[in-house]
DNA sequence: AAGTGGATTGGCT
DNA sequence: GCCAATCCACTTG
């Protein structure tokens, strides 16, 4: 199989057109354990200083924020609670967007990633959701930062989606009118989407 | 120096 | 469906 790192100039177009060119896509993570890879299948576009919903939101910027403000095709890693979530950074310099990866379907390192995971009652569990994929991947706060075209981080041609849906982003209740904004990208029909009974369930 | 609040998950009612 | 777990960035004093 063949996981060649995509160009820097794949990132360079526009956030909602980033989003959805990532479904299909490859993420792949090598740590000291071994390579663990996966089929993009859910995204999530938060753009900028008009988007309430966005870490960046009113061009917000301090450490945690910052590499948002760099060029695209990087790596923003944060927390949340327990868990470490990951974006793609969007945007030219300066435009502080990002794409964030909501779910994956393994294609690579599957025992790696089960034993990253321990038992889930559905196969799907493994990496149907953002903080999920992080933790089988093996993607960390460490990460934060790093170029999305060169080991041990990266994006790779992978099968492209089929069909692809969309609507309102998930978990930001809070932000106003941009909870509606419908900047959730998934692959229709994909069990993978996060949900917890695959995207089949609301389609 | 302390308080607040999540772009979540998993277990229990 | 509800809620605790448990981290840390960010705000406020």
């Amino acid at each position: 199989m063949r996981m060649e790192p995509v160009r820097d100039g794949f990132f360079d177009r526009p956030t909602l057109e980033l989003a959805q060119a990532l479904l299909g896509m490859l993420l792949v993570c090598v740590t000291e354990e071994g390579a663990a890879a996966g089929r993009i299948v859910e995204t999530e576009a938060y753009i900028g200083p008009e988007d309430r919903a966005a870490h960046s939101y009113g061009n917000r910027r301090t450490p945690r924020t910052e590499v948002m403000f760099g060029p695209p095709g990087r790596a923003y890693v944060y927390v949340m609670h327990t868990h470490s979530l990951f974006n793609v950074t969007s945007g030219k310099e300066g435009k502080p967007e990002a794409v964030l990866v909501r779910a994956v379907e393994p294609v690579l390192g599957l025992e790696l990633m089960r034993a990253r995971r321990g038992p889930v009652k559905r196969p799907y569990d493994l990496t149907n959701g953002p903080g999920k994929l992080t933790k089988a991947l093996g993607i960390t706060k460490a990460d934060y930062g790093r170029p999305l075209t060169a080991p041990p981080l990266f994006i790779a041609q992978g099968r492209p989606a089929e069909a692809v849906a969309c609507g309102p982003r998930i978990g930001i209740e809070g932000s106003g009118e941009a909870r509606f904004y419908p900047w959730r990208f998934w692959e229709a029909g994909n069990p993978y989407v996060s949900g917890g009974r695959g995207a089949a369930a609301r389609e």
